[in-house]
DNA sequence: AATTCTAGTTCTATTATGCAACCAGTTTGT
DNA sequence: ACAAACTGGTTGCATAATAGAACTAGAATT
């Protein structure tokens, strides 16, 4: 399809979509999350196909998301972990999950839920805060075009 | 590309990707949020190919995340306004923005900021919270496989 | 030593997207 | 009032991404 690319957008959505750009890839790192680490278990996992699951897990790997290391059980295989860019993808998959549990929820329940791994407790709905901890209201909060994307220096994180 | 459908996993991320699907879908009510309402706000904005964003328009009105409402200036044409369901979304474009101005910034910095729009003020960093309010450290959070997939009743929102 | 498993590769068919051209109805400019 | 421009699309074609099946070299299991 001539996929368009977002990368040369300066919109973090854009980019981050970049990466993460096909849908199979935010599935794969969903798995990686909860414990899929071999080419066999996101395939079986997903019913993928197989030279498609190669393709996404190449980008993920070139992206920086996973790594590509020798299997933990000391075989010759090749397993995929998850790295801190990955990891940190976390709130990506929380928010989507609770809004898909709100939203889209299907009529067997849910596949896994997001538990606090020292209590086994699920964890709170995700709310805005502002930078002293104090919940905003939705309707209150909006997406205003950045300043100076000319003059002003960049505002990194 | 025959497209495998996510709709009858049971699982809230793939369920969220088949509602907002398309990468475009994404951009398009990050759009939303910032204000656009018409056609070619979009199309103009994002670049997109006009029979793409016809069909993309569709399918996040037949989805439920836009509604196609009268021209707010009396003039004879359509809008595209959030509903409650889109609006939702944003905790998704929050992490997505986050995550994007910490892994792929843009030399030029960043296209828009999130803001109280009491305050003007940017708004802090996602953090995860259990029910109680108390921030969990990163590491602690883990995606468990739901209980009683077949058994248990479902758990709603 | 034969069989199965792993992690792919290659091939083809189908579908989604990008791009350009076109169009009817509406609004704007004079 | 009329021409020009704008809006919100539709249609057709070229191309790229995906699904699915068949195949494979090397590793592990029996």
């Amino acid at each position: 399809m001539k996929q368009k690319s977002f990368a040369e957008m300066p919109c973090s959505i854009a980019r981050t979509l970049e990466v993460i750009g096909p849908w199979w890839s935010i599935l794969i790192i969903r798995d990686a999350f909860m414990g899929s680490r071999r080419f066999r278990d996101f395939e079986r996992s997903l019913g993928i196909a197989k030279n498609t699951l190669t393709k996404r897990l190449k980008l993920l790997v070139d992206g920086g998301l996973l790594d590509k290391v020798p299997a933990s059980d000391g075989s010759k295989y090749v397993e995929y972990q998850l790295t801190e860019k990955g990891r940190d993808l976390f709130p990506v998959m929380l928010a989507l999950t609770q809004w898909g549990d709100k939203w889209a929820a299907h009529e067997n329940g849910r596949t896994f839920v997001i538990v606090d791994e020292r209590s086994g407790e699920e964890i709170a709905r995700q709310q805005v805060r502002d930078t002293n901890g104090a919940l905003i209201p939705a309707d209150q909060i909006g997406l205003r075009p950045a300043m100076g994307r000319l003059g002003e220096s960049a505002v990194q994180d």
